[in-house]
DNA sequence: CTACGTTAAGCAAACGTTTGCACCACGACC
DNA sequence: GGTCGTGGTGCAAACGTTTGCTTAACGTAG
């Protein structure tokens, strides 16, 4: 087959099946004009550059031959890809999927495209991964896999890769955040039990070490208690190893086999107050006859379960949300100095909590 | 500024931050060879060509500028994007992350990346989210929001998309599937319950019209009751509008007025079975004393709930992960003929069925 | 009537790869 | 000792855009 019939077969396969991704230059063939002018008619701002009516010519033959501009091709030139990286730990977790939901619909908005991936709280699958989306060409990160020291986010950072951290947070305080008021949070919690009487109030906290979520429900009991002229000392405070319910439930189970005696507890997340359930039924007592519990976080179901969960609601959607936002904004140009937004969160009071 | 000096100071501006993307030129420069051979030399399957000691070099001088090929600029050249489209009703809805979790996962083993959009179940959203990908250059899509009838999907069948369909099917049956085995599901629901002595055995389905999961269940549903010998017909079967906990109140609520009092309920899905509860509750009985219901899905939390939800357990990440084994497979031109392949779900007996 | 500004459009070079083809030694074969 | 492969490499043309520069056409002013 010599070069002529075998280019001409060629072509007329691409042609044939009408999905055939149509080019610039077909539209500015179609248009009768150059492929330079077709691109400037279809772009917004350079639309001015062409007349009216071959801008309307070019329109035309574009909607005709149902042409979408190629973002590859168009990235390749412009160094742009219209993509976000999303770290996020792991979106089997009731956590996540809202926040990510947040992140897609504000990037969908402006035509970005979020690529989204797990770290599964692993600092080598998350630098793996961190490295894949910049070979991608991402245009920024929204990090929602934060540690309280976290070396990766670090050098992303002085590298000035534009970066938004949401719903966990890094000590340093370096980097633009969207999170969650955790302090009012655990407030509205103990003051709740506060107004319900309670003076003997135990907190079951997460991994403080590790995580800002954790460590700020922390400060913020030890705060509210202070405030609210009570003894808010170590002898009522454990932190469970993760956010699970059987790490909750020991941490519960080691505070009660102390001696301790507390008639409400504050959780660290959900996961732990059902853990703190769990563990006060392990000792013959009950919820929240003889116990209450607030759980953190409000995760579906939370209003279902027996008893029905008084827990504190956080805006994961707008979280996701206000992320996109600002890094999109930060994308753009605007802004210099690293600035963290806090959003409120909501107590909702359900049948774990009652009056001493 | 004359032409070279201009072009120095750019080539110095590009060169200063050490995290500048470098390019296979900067590589075939380090090592001394035409940028054709770093690129075989750097491709696995035209690495022969070149000198195994040419190709060390190349191979050195990469690792050196921590080189990453431009997967844009491939793209482009390769039409290949590496990227696959992900259709999915809704994040939110934890039926889905799982799923998800298995496609990002198997991609992520052969160099993929997913590109996940929301259709909330909007076919008009679904459409846009559908091109935009398609204007992205994906290889195929993983579809998880089909219905019974679906005519983007058919389009997209008859353009030659590689598609396949996970979790929810088409009527037509032409499409590449993956999903479960809803009929067996089911079946051991109903074997479960009469087992436990049950007779009087109620069904109270999802939107058989429109979707295929509540349709094949319902199916099942009257096969195995005839299999039991038992009367599987329209008195004790009833379908919610969606599959959500009111539209399930409001269907079992139908049916009991209807006069009807069966002993056990088999449930479209979990949500579906909460509805049912609080019906039952509404005229004073209750679950599991008085009716045995049995979910679908077994949804987080399930065995918290009270009385713990006896439920169908699916295979979420699985199904995940083999539709996108399955996906990538007709993408690499394996497969003539549309499959479907039926993942086992699996009883899991808790509190809320007891013998009668 | 020439010169000049302005507007619209075209030309061509890039962006970073991949890949068909040409080229060049070099050893082997007739 | 020419002629052939043959294995290694380089050249250059793509892929589909965007964009700086140039050209063409057309008024308008001097």
């Amino acid at each position: 087959m010599d070069a002529a019939v075998c280019n001409r077969l060629h072509n007329d396969l691409r042609m044939t099946p009408d999905h055939a991704q149509s080019t610039l230059r077909d539209v500015a063939r179609i248009a009768g004009v150059n492929v330079a002018t077709a691109s400037r008619a279809l772009s917004s701002d350079r639309r001015g550059m062409v007349s009216p009516e071959t801008a309307k010519r070019v329109d035309e033959a574009a909607a005709e031959l149902g042409y979408r501009a190629n973002p590859i091709a168009r990235g390749l030139k412009t160094n742009r890809s219209f993509t976000i990286g999303v770290l996020v730990p792991d979106l089997t977790n009731p956590l996540y999927p809202p926040i990510v939901r947040g992140i897609d619909d504000a990037l969908a908005r402006v035509g970005y495209t979020p690529l989204t991936a797990n770290t599964d709280n692993d600092l080598e699958r998350e630098r793996t991964s961190f490295e894949v989306l910049r070979a991608r060409r991402v245009e920024g990160f929204v990090v929602a896999s934060a540690f309280r020291e976290h070396p990766l986010i670090d050098e992303a950072l002085a590298e000035g890769v534009p970066l938004v951290l949401s719903l966990r947070r890094i000590d340093a305080g370096t980097a633009w955040t969207v999170c969650v008021d955790e302090r009012a949070g655990i407030a509205q919690a103990v003051d709740h039990l506060v107004a319900l009487g309670h003076r003997e109030i135990a907190h079951i906290g997460g991994p403080v070490a590790e995580m800002s979520t954790a460590h700020e429900r922390h400060i913020g009991f030890l705060a509210s208690m202070a405030v609210a002229g009570l003894n808010g000392t170590q002898e009522l405070v454990r932190f469970a190893a993760a956010f699970t319910i059987e790490d909750g439930r020991v941490a519960c189970r080691e505070l009660l086999e102390s001696g301790a005696r507390p008639t409400a507890i504050t959780a660290g997340n959900d996961l732990i107050a059902l853990g703190c359930s769990d563990a006060i039924a392990e000792i013959g007592l009950r919820c929240p006859e003889d116990v209450s519990i607030v759980g953190y976080n409000d995760m579906p179901l939370a209003d279902r379960l027996a008893p029905p969960l008084t827990s504190v609601q956080i805006p994961h959607y707008e979280l996701g949300v206000r992320s996109a936002e600002v890094l999109l904004d930060r994308i753009a140009g605007n802004g210099s100095i690293p600035r963290t937004e806090l959003l409120a969160p909501q107590l909702v009071v359900r049948g774990s909590t009652r009056a001493i």
